[in-house]
DNA sequence: AGCACGCCGACT
DNA sequence: GTCGGCGTGCTC
């Protein structure tokens, strides 16, 4: 049938937060519902570029106040949605909350603009039901797993891939399908290696099990986006993108640690992971798993809670300064040691010594000399304060040349850290330093000729200035007892130098800690009791006082809390500057988010010399 | 974001 | 002279 006067609005990934009106010159006769449209992506001229690729995200009789002429669509590209309708109202909704258009939120989860082909080769169907499994599926896993929700604290690794594997098999055998998300990639390639290296029948494996990270190829993505979308796969293991996937009869969400950094996007949006697979599937079973979990996580799923942890024996004790004394120690009785310490590169900071100007930056260090002053062009610096290099530096000094000590931080690239870790399981390293990027490799570490942990300057992670310093420090050492369960005698070192009255609470079992947290919590008014946001502000210097005007508009909202914690101080990428605001909600969240971002809408929207970047509840 | 237009400085 | 830097304006 032949259709007149068919509007669509299309979003395209652009940072304009508006979508635009486009017809259909010749209407597609195979389409049956006009609703079908919705998701599928379309080639239009958009200004002076030409086929632009966007996305359908409405579709109109009428159009009301338009005066520009609307141009038509070019071509359809998709035969069947590329997003589902749920993901376009989940996109509507969410977008707006952290502040970047349709389009770009999409672009964020899968890349809109890439065009493909797809063959109908893919769409295979594995009708098998009865696979040949020679894996049995533990019973009281199944008990587990047919609650609604679940909220899991494992008593060690072992028992948490010995679930995720049960919950592989199961999905299997029961042709469900299954989305398990990961903090890290390496995590997710860990896992799958373990799986695969179970050698029960690859080729089901292979055909039932898909990784989908955005390390594959976009090829790769595509096609599992369409065989998750079409129910063709049992499991899907994938990082943070995953969170968005068109999963519409899926049976199990699992969220491994979904505490984890990892689970934030790192630029806009911002998106948690928790938050999208909790908006989006409120009535799905969705489990959690976690070692240590955060205060608000275990506030918001005490209800789902199946906890195996059992009692930790490993000490801890409170020091300065021992950390030479410690390594001698264990190094006469063939004991390796972990040092954790805060900062990473050389230095903290460094002055130019011709002109002053001080840089925060990690590109300078003993081997790279080329770094020069942005200011005057001078190679000469002053450094101050102590980063990971320069602490290595120090503790060789003093000890035994024997001892072979080695260090890593995030400068470091994926494959020496490899080889560090390597050499380490291999007992070819005596102590290992380094910063939190120790965290990405912790479940390829053996651990079992390890004596000592020592957290060097634990005042850096205490003294922040943030609510959650103590849950951080504290979880990050209740990670290291968990590994350190199956062996003997080992000790845990707390470096603290300065006064800190209530350290004391570090050593708690963690039901003390939960509770004494949860009160200080109630008390101060910080989550789980209210919501919190983190705004980044990027602008140039001429709209200072544009932002200071928004600034004072979010301020008068009644019932949020809006501290500046910097204006307009640092520089930012050469003209640009910054300015970070920390909200907290104390009512009703989702009136006062819209508020806020009606807010945002009247002194910055569409101003492109603005860039916003929204975290809810940062961890940091 | 990406593209065009338009205004300036530098450079064969 | 004109090539290319980036500031500005617009996108159904």
């Amino acid at each position: 049938m032949y259709k007149k006067n068919i509007y669509c609005e299309i979003a395209f990934a652009i940072p304009l937060k508006q979508n635009f009106t486009y017809k259909f010159n010749s209407f597609p006769c195979w389409i049956k519902n006009l609703s079908d449209l919705i998701g599928m992506r379309v080639v239009v001229d958009f200004g002076q570029q030409k086929n632009k690729v966007g996305v359908i995200v409405d579709v109109k009789k009428k159009v009301e106040n338009l005066t520009s002429e609307i141009k038509s669509i070019k071509t359809l590209l998709d035969k069947s949605p590329l997003f589902n309708k749920e993901q376009i109202k989940t996109a509507k909704e969410l977008s707006r909350l952290y502040f970047v258009s349709i389009g770009e939120f999409l672009n964020q989860f899968f890349p809109i603009e890439v065009e493909y082909e797809i063959t109908q080769a893919l769409v295979y169907e594995n009708k098998e039901k009865n696979f040949d499994f020679s894996f049995e599926i533990d019973k009281e896993f199944v008990n587990i797993i047919k609650r609604k929700k679940i909220f899991f604290i494992p008593k060690d690794i072992k028992e948490k891939f010995d679930f995720y594997k049960n919950l592989v098999f199961y999905s299997l055998k029961e042709n469900l399908q299954t989305i398990i998300l990961f903090p890290s990639n390496y995590y997710l390639n860990d896992f799958y290696n373990y799986i695969i290296s179970l050698n029960i029948n690859t080729d089901i494996l292979n055909k039932k099990i898909a990784v989908y990270s955005g390390e594959k190829s976009l090829n790769d993505r595509y096609k599992i986006w369409y065989l998750v979308k079409n129910n063709l796969l049992n499991v899907v293991l994938c990082s943070r993108i995953g969170a968005f996937l068109p999963i519409e009869n899926v049976s199990y969400v699992l969220i491994d640690e979904p505490d984890s950094k990892g689970f934030i996007n790192d630029s806009a949006a911002m998106y948690n992971v928790y938050d999208i697979i909790n908006y989006r599937f409120k009535t799905k079973n969705i489990i959690y798993t976690s070692f240590v979990p955060s205060v608000k996580l275990m506030y918001e799923n005490k209800k789902f809670l199946v906890e195996r942890k059992k009692e930790l024996t490993t000490k801890v004790y409170f020091v300065k300064k021992k950390v030479g004394e410690i390594i001698k120690k264990e190094f006469y009785k063939f004991k390796k040691v972990i040092i954790f310490f805060p900062y990473k590169g050389y230095s903290r900071y460094y002055i130019c010594s011709r002109c002053g100007t001080v840089f925060y930056t990690h590109k300078l260090n003993k081997k790279n000399k080329k770094f020069l002053c942005d200011k005057c062009k001078s190679d000469r610096f002053i450094n101050y304060g102590v980063g990971i290099e320069k602490f290595v530096e120090i503790i060789k000094k003093i000890l035994p040349q024997e001892i072979n000590i080695v260090y890593f931080d995030s400068n470091f690239k994926e494959n020496q850290i490899t080889e560090i870790i390597n050499d380490f399981n291999n007992n070819k390293i005596d102590v290992i330093v380094s910063t939190y990027e120790i965290f990405n490799y912790i479940y390829r570490m053996d651990f079992s000729n390890v004596g000592s942990i020592y957290f060097a300057y634990l005042d850096a992670l205490l003294n922040k200035i943030n609510y959650l310093s103590y849950e951080n420090a504290y979880r990050m050492i209740e990670l290291f007892k968990i590994i350190l369960a199956n062996s003997l005698n080992t000790n845990i070192y707390l470096e603290i130098f300065n006064k800190i009255s209530d350290k004391e609470r570090l050593l708690y079992p963690y039901e003390k800690f939960y509770k004494t947290e949860l009160n200080l919590r109630k008390e101060l008014v910080y989550p789980p009791f209210c919501k919190t946001l983190k705004i980044d502000i990027f602008y140039t210097l001429s709209l200072e006082q544009v932002i200071r005007n928004l600034v004072e508009d979010l301020k008068s909202i009644e019932k949020i809390e809006c501290y500046e914690l910097n204006f307009g101080k640092e520089v930012y990428k050469e003209k640009k500057i910054r300015t970070t605001l920390f909200i907290k909600i104390i009512d009703d969240e989702k009136k006062l988010n819209n508020k806020i971002i009606e807010v945002l809408d009247k002194n910055i929207k569409n101003n492109l010399e603005v860039m916003v970047y929204i975290q809810f509840d940062p961890k940091d």
